[in-house]
DNA sequence: CAGTTTAACTTGTATTTACAAGTGAATTAT
DNA sequence: ATAATTCACTTGTAAATACAAGTTAAACTG
């Protein structure tokens, strides 16, 4: 029994720092300490800080000027699932309940699918569940997710209300998302989509695709969001 | 007299790397040269050389795999206006045109504008332009941009056929873009946002209203963009 | 006092060196 | 022959060091 994977200290201060700033040690405007000041407080060189800093940097929490420093920059409280990239997702869990539309359950890939899959996908079969996340109890997202079922026994009889998905895979598979691509559409809202989004039908809706890599390689997994942006935008930085 | 701006190697490796997997020197699913092999191909050290190699990663253009290698990543022949950050745009300009629908001209600022103005950019004015961007002949972005008009003489008279604004803002007045922030939307066509684009009222429409950060402080460039996805998606990394 | 220069900061770029960790193929042992 | 091991190669993390370049405020000069 190891004491797991171990952490690499460029990603234990960008974790600290985020907290630091998410939690309102550092507010918008704010000056972070310097990158040599950081490296005194953290024990660090410097270009270990410097690696934090600019995964803060991408991450849109910081913005970087030269010769003046680090300014913390948080994100207005959008919704944010634009950029999964982080460690956790850019959105706080703030009156995000998930409500569960169809359980997990093993089926074969549509024939249509969205995006190419490989033999090993389409021979292994298709875990599908359907999500409606609800944001101060309006419905937000109806997400239809898909995973190809390569290694990922017993999944479908795991609970869903309470952990991500994303935290399922990575706590019990070690599955980790590393990042993906996404196409995004309007679309108008079908009789089904506008049913749970309580959109009346044909009313605009924003469809993203998305195709996520693991750090298991030739295992993807896929969803397709249908998002209502009546109320909220979907936020993110570039 | 000098040079210009010194370029930085890794940026130079970037932008040779770059030129080549859009060039087809490399394609989809090729292995890049090593990071040993490339610093002795350009004469760079290996942290020089993984710094270009990470904002290609960081562009999606590779996938970085330990142990294996880079693998090229090419994207999609799809429209990827969500990433400005790299040079130049994602989209190669196959085909894309661009038509003026309403030359840049002073005005003061919406009233509602969609972002937050700072005391000097409200008070300079703004410079303001509609563009209509076709792909294959079908009009697929609709924009409309904002710039205080801060220090950026002449401007509303040059000709912005050929040049991007972006190309315009670069090589005269050398203000690069650095990153920015975006809403997205969709929304129903209006009169006049469908028909520019060509679409029935209330069809469905996606809107990103985005604010771009450049190399000069306090100066800003905002736009709202119409787009109809019903042929082609916006497509994007993460 | 106004304008300029200097100095002390900041982040940006780059080299050199070292070892850790993942991958895959060749080698070895069973 | 097959399974396990080793080895060579890949990228990942990290240190120590140096200088370039942008920013700001203090010091200096007229």
């Amino acid at each position: 029994m190891s004491t797991g994977r171990i952490i690499p200290q460029y990603r234990k201060l960008y974790e600290v720092l985020r907290r630091h700033i998410q939690e309102g040690v550092y507010s918008e405007g704010d000056l972070l300490p310097s990158e040599n000041e950081l490296c005194r407080l953290y024990g660090m060189t410097r270009p270990t800080v410097r690696q934090a800093l600019g995964t803060l940097a991408n991450d849109g929490l910081i913005i970087k000027h030269q010769g003046k420093g680090s300014i913390v920059h948080n994100l207005p409280s959008e919704i944010g699932i634009l950029s999964v990239s982080g460690t956790t997702s850019a959105l706080g869990d703030r009156n995000l309940r998930t409500r569960i539309v169809v359980k997990p359950v093993i089926i074969p890939w549509p024939d249509d699918f969205m995006f190419v899959l490989s033999e090993l996908e389409r021979e292994s079969g298709c875990i599908y569940m359907e999500r409606l996340r609800l944001l101060d109890n309006v419905p937000i997202f109806y997400d239809i997710s898909y995973i190809a079922n390569i290694n990922l026994p017993r999944i479908t009889s795991r609970k869903f209300e309470d952990k991500s998905l994303f935290g399922i895979l990575r706590d019990h598979y070690k599955v980790e998302i590393k990042g993906g691509e996404q196409r995004i559409k309007a679309i108008p809202a079908s009789l089904k989509t506008g049913g749970l989004l309580n959109l009346k039908r044909s009313q605009p809706l924003l469809h993203l695709e998305r195709k996520m890599e693991t750090n298991v390689a030739g295992l993807f997994l896929y969803s397709s969001i249908y998002c209502n942006t009546g109320k909220y935008s979907i936020f993110g930085r570039f």
